[in-house]
RNA sequence: GCCAAUGUAGCUCAGAGGUAGAGCACUUCCUUGGUAAGGAAGAGGUCACGGGUUCAAUUCCCGUCAUUGGCUCCA
């Protein structure tokens, strides 16, 4: 029998016979590891197990702790979801039924079947029954002609238009028990891997995402190899609706919306408006340092200045219309994006190579036409702030920026408790350089700019190959709340159109003109994206630093209320901002309201502390903390605000 | 924008073809208290908006607006 050597992740080396599977290694190094092997990856590619392996190959066994493996597993239970529909509802018609980030779905032409999410427990019950069986997904190679025949056969239209885009000899179905899909595959060894079920929600999806086509069932589902971790799974998604910044923003009374002011135009209340401005006072702080200028730029601009931006051509049909002025006719426009303006602040004085890199700062509210079905919150809205920025400078110094930005988003993360992220770095599609403004030489030097300080600065990165703009290559940060959810937070990118666009130009030391490169940088994002994310990491509990109200003073009765009103009035002297809540309400009903309203610090305020000239001070969520006197508490409390927004050193 | 569901008091929600309900919040009074809900009384709604059906519509039908979940989109 022919041999073939199979390396194993950890580079050790295995003499196993031709056509040996991944599973069958597994077993070779343990019954327990085979017992978990969802998939394989062979050579790089990912693929069922099962099939036998005829040459020499890296190997790496998938499991439920891998990304591939999890969403093998998942995508195997989407043909489990199909084969229990078909057997409750027969004759019904699949669309496709791919894995995603959190489970799986299947699209469903129901015909005449009533169905509604009432019957998920049906389903559900049947998917597990159909799972105890364990049967095997078996790969099965077809020629297309088969494979039409088998749909035309069972009627179904979908799997036919969708073999017709195929080319014949690539080709698969898979089966498992009496189901039979088109499928690439790969899948799980059987269906007995699949231990809990639970269908999720139901939702109307077009067939290929064309509004111009029959709108299927979309059924969304989550399986697990454990019937406790799909109990853990549920309990997060409980835990964050409890978290939703919908939720706790409008308990907490940071912002609202009105149908009289329009949808997707948050309000900020009090609360909200005090939280946000800290945060931008915050980085208004680490960008001087960091050597930023401040700028201000109107909120609407000549439609001209967006037709020299390209932005006019590219988005003025979505946008909102312009506004004319009465006498003129002159048409001006809701600004989209602050850059434009930001060109002409750069125009406005010739430039040496000797000022550059200029950094100019705004906090710009833009507003840009957002589809109605898309608003959400405060992470989707209609008119929003951008922590902006424009850095203008030699395509010798993007390295630079980038590192400094960088530097200044890591800042920001550390101070927001923001532990768990990664780096994004978009670079052009490298088949096709056609598709990107400017020149291969800036281009080049920009992308390698981007990962060496990327890699300098120690970030844990990814390059995403076509994933730039046609402006320019970026850099996005990704971050993973307290909960494991993944947000797009800041950005920077590089920018060579704009500057050609608008001309801008510094003199170099050669005393020729040059172009200088824009990159475009926004730490937070937006605002609101922000707040809202913010809210939900960290449930509403917002920093001491950050948080509208730090001290909550409960005097034990009213008798103290004037008492309380001084100390209250001693701490906001110290910069803390305090409260006194003089309701005719005992003690233990202030202590609860306080607690609900997720004031950091409560002091409670009677007869007792009064004569000792101390304070009785309860932590939120945690309780009791003792005595202290007011000076210490002051030391406290300031030293808390400190220590959270650290120091900055540009 | 498309599909679906939802829209009742400040909030969370119940309700039914015949003049609208609860809890919490709010106001007043009683109570003056020591670490997560003291008691009583009161006030509060054009049942999203506009049409239609009906003797009668908040309830049924249609449209609009908004919200939610998806789809598509995101400079």
């Amino acid at each position: 029998m022919e041999k073939i050597t199979i390396t194993l992740p950890d580079g050790s080396k295995r003499e196993v016979e031709k056509g040996t599977s991944a599973l069958d290694v597994a077993k070779s190094i343990s019954e327990g590891l085979a017992r978990n092997v969802l998939a394989a990856e062979v050579n790089g590619e990912v693929r069922d197990a099962t099939r036998p392996i005829d040459d020499d190959a890296t190997l790496k066994l998938l499991t439920w702790n891998d990304d591939d493996g999890k969403s093998t597993m998942w995508h195997s239970s989407a043909h489990l979801l199909a084969e229990a529909l078909e057997e409750l509802y027969p004759g019904i018609k699949l669309g496709i039924g791919p894995p995603i980030e959190n489970g799986f779905y299947y699209d469903v032409d129901f015909g005449d079947h009533e169905f509604s999410s009432d019957d998920f427990k049906k389903i559900e019950q049947k998917m597990l029954e159909l799972a105890k069986e364990k049967n095997e997904y078996q790969r099965q190679e077809i020629s297309k002609q088969d494979a039409l025949d088998y749909y035309n056969k069972k009627g179904d239209e979908y799997k036919l238009e969708l073999i017709n885009d195929l080319n014949d000899g690539e080709i698969t179905f898979y089966t498992q028990g009496n189901f039979t899909d088109l499928c690439r595959g790969p899948h799980i060894p059987n269906t007995g891997f699949i231990k809990a079920a639970k269908l999720l929600s139901t939702a109307g999806a077009y067939w290929r995402g064309d509004e111009n086509n029959k709108m299927l069932t979309r059924i969304y589902g989550i399986t697990f190899p454990k019937k406790k971790e799909l109990t853990e799974y549920l309990e997060q998604l409980e835990e964050a609706k409890k978290r939703d910044h919908r939720k706790i923003g409008k308990e907490l009374g940071l912002f609202t919306f009105s149908e009289k002011v329009g949808q997707g135009l948050p309000l900020w209340l009090p609360k909200g408006a005090a939280l946000r401005e800290r945060l931008e006072q915050f980085l208004k702080r680490a960008q001087k340092i960091a050597g930023y200028e401040p700028v201000i730029t109107p909120h609407i601009g000549h439609k001209d200045l967006y037709v020299t931006s390209g932005h006019y051509a590219k988005y003025g049909e979505d946008s909102f219309k312009p506004i004319d002025t009465p006498n003129e006719g002159e048409e001006f426009l809701l600004k989209p994006m602050n850059c434009p303006h930001h060109c002409e602040v750069y125009k406005s004085e010739p430039k040496s190579y000797r000022d550059l890199p200029v950094r100019y700062a705004e906090f710009g509210t833009v507003y840009r036409y957002e589809q109605s079905g898309e608003l959400h919150g405060l992470t989707r809205v209609r008119g929003f702030t951008q922590d902006d920025a424009h850095i203008f400078c030699t395509p010798d110094q993007v390295k630079d920026e980038f590192k400094k930005v960088i530097d200044l988003v890591l800042y920001i993360f550390k101070t927001l408790d923001f532990k768990d992220f990664t780096a994004q770095v978009s670079v052009r599609d490298p088949k096709d350089h056609s598709k990107y403004i400017g020149s291969e030489e800036n281009w080049e030097k920009a992308e390698q700019s981007i990962i060496e300080a990327a890699k300098e600065k120690e970030l844990n990165y990814v390059i995403e190959e076509d994933e730039a703009a046609f402006y320019g290559p970026k850099l996005d940060f990704m971050v993973r709340d307290a909960i494991g959810r993944k947000w797009q937070l800041g950005t920077i990118q590089v920018d060579y159109n704009l500057p050609e666009r608008f001309e801008l130009e510094f003199t170099g030391s050669d005393n020729q003109k040059h172009r200088p490169v824009m990159i475009h940088r926004a730490p937070f994002g937006s605002m609101e994206r922000f707040v809202a994310v913010l809210t939900e990491h960290c449930a509403g509990n917002f920093p001491m630093w950050l948080t509208p109200e730090q001290v909550a003073i409960l005097p034990v009765s009213e008798k103290y209320n004037e008492a309380a009103e001084e100390l209250s009035k001693k701490l906001n002297n110290s910069d803390i901002r305090a409260l006194v809540d003089d309701r005719n309400e005992k003690i233990g009903r202030k202590i609860r309201d306080n607690e609900l309203k997720k004031i950091p610090y409560m002091l409670i305020y009677g007869e007792k502390e009064i004569e000792s000239q101390s304070l009785a001070v309860r932590k939120h969520g945690e309780g009791d903390l003792g005595t202290m006197p007011v000076d210490k508490f002051i030391e406290h409390v300031q030293n808390e605000v400190q220590e959270q927004t650290g120091t900055f050193n540009g």
